[in-house]
DNA sequence: AAGTATTATTGTCCATTTGACAATAAGTGA
DNA sequence: TCACTTATTGTCAAATGGACAATAATACTT
């Protein structure tokens, strides 16, 4: 049984890190922070830090990303937990890894506590991370893949309101395949978006429809059972 | 930074619980024990047990599961790390989730250690688990059927050499659903498959035809890109 | 031996979806 | 007005999917 009595069983600690993720100018980044302490000083990392011995872990990667980039009130998920004993050089830490997405410009990352510097870095041009975060990274990325291609989610990191080809945009570049835009929209019929009254504004080309995610639909969609995403 | 030094964060433990699942009589099953000890004595619950401070989670999941159940050799995966402060009565523990598919027949699980009792329940048939194995294991079971839609990991659970008919009826149960006969055969055309030359023994009616995954021809299709797994 | 019951297996028809590609629309700027 | 660019819609054939019918192989019954 647990042998929660035995002190040698509390030599070690436990983290969380935060993945968070947004797509801007056609591509999917990622937040990092540059790190302002030993060990690993000045690489880039994804934010994270230790959990206290009362607290929720979802409640901590909340705390924890406020507190290294300031970003408040993200709805953050759980991902895959990272327990190689010598993962960390200096002492055994069990990391449970937390995405969120989100609208890029909706929000300012600022680098404090620890952080000396943060960045959206486009996940295709990351630098190797601190610890084993290239890893957590990328096992993090697949999920968002696999998330993009059976929930709208997508709807989180598109602008509110969004035009056709930024979303097909946004599934080119996950999914790293181009598609024809006439049989994007096809497939998308039976996604819950309803079209705005507006139009883009200020490009130098016919404007494109404005489209935003149909909440009220989509709930409905999953009550009646009449909802399943695949975009694959 | 994470801050390993202070003691106070020694103040949790870790452990790992294994859900395993297989398929018999047209039912998935799961293994559960029965505590010998305090607390939820003579409760069923999940395997698990604390991990070791310098051993890695999928190595103490498989020694875990082996001193409780006898099982050996286990091909576990990770699932969801729970982690909520009060969700152990006795201390802060942390517990991260494996998952296995077996196949009931080739195993013999045998209650040891702690554990009273093993049996293989329907995951319909659960009754009441302790702590918040009631939580683990309906997550994990959601994720096993994500799995079963989306990969080819029904084979983990079928008999070596099986019929349509079974390959059918368990996704029927995991999907909560019935299909038709002759549009499930097509529906599983591309799925690499191989023919047996042998049929169905003992049964009083027309003997159905043996297959078996085709290994090899999976291999090959994952290699040249050209497959993907749809099965809802 | 013939007929019945049961499950396996294959085929057909039609509606829907998918993929490739063409045609048209609505803006900007020259 | 014309060229340029991206948006949007339409077409057609191929592939897929769902409902349902027809046939096959085995044991069991009479």
């Amino acid at each position: 049984m647990y042998k929660i009595e035995f002190d040698n069983f509390f030599t070690y600690s436990f983290s969380s890190d935060c993945i968070i993720f947004g797509f801007r100018n056609g591509e999917i980044s990622v937040l990092l922070i540059k790190r302002a302490m030993e060990p690993f000083k000045d690489k880039w990392a994804i934010p994270g830090d230790l959990v206290y011995p009362d607290e929720d872990l979802l409640d901590a990667s909340k705390r924890i990303l406020f507190e290294l980039t300031q970003l408040n009130d993200i709805d953050l998920h759980q991902a895959q937990t990272f327990g190689k004993p010598n993962r960390h050089p200096q002492g055994r830490v069990i990391t449970c890894a937390h995405f969120a997405l989100l609208r890029i410009n909706d929000f300012h990352a600022e680098a404090s506590s620890w952080a000396k510097e943060v960045a959206w870095i486009p996940i295709h041009k990351v630098p190797e991370l601190a610890f084993d975060h290239d890893e957590i990274l990328s096992s993090t990325y697949d999920l968002l893949k696999q998330k993009l291609a059976i929930e709208p989610v997508c709807f989180d990191m598109l602008p509110e309101k969004f035009t056709l080809s930024e979303m097909q945009s946004l599934y080119e570049y996950a999914f790293d395949t181009t598609m024809d835009k006439a049989n994007f929209r096809k497939k998308i019929k039976s996604i819950p978006i309803k079209k705005l009254s507006e139009k883009q504004q200020n490009v130098k080309h016919r404007p494109a429809q404005l489209f935003s995610f149909d909440q009220d639909r989509f709930i409905e969609m999953v009550k009646t059972d009449h909802y399943t995403f695949k975009m694959y």
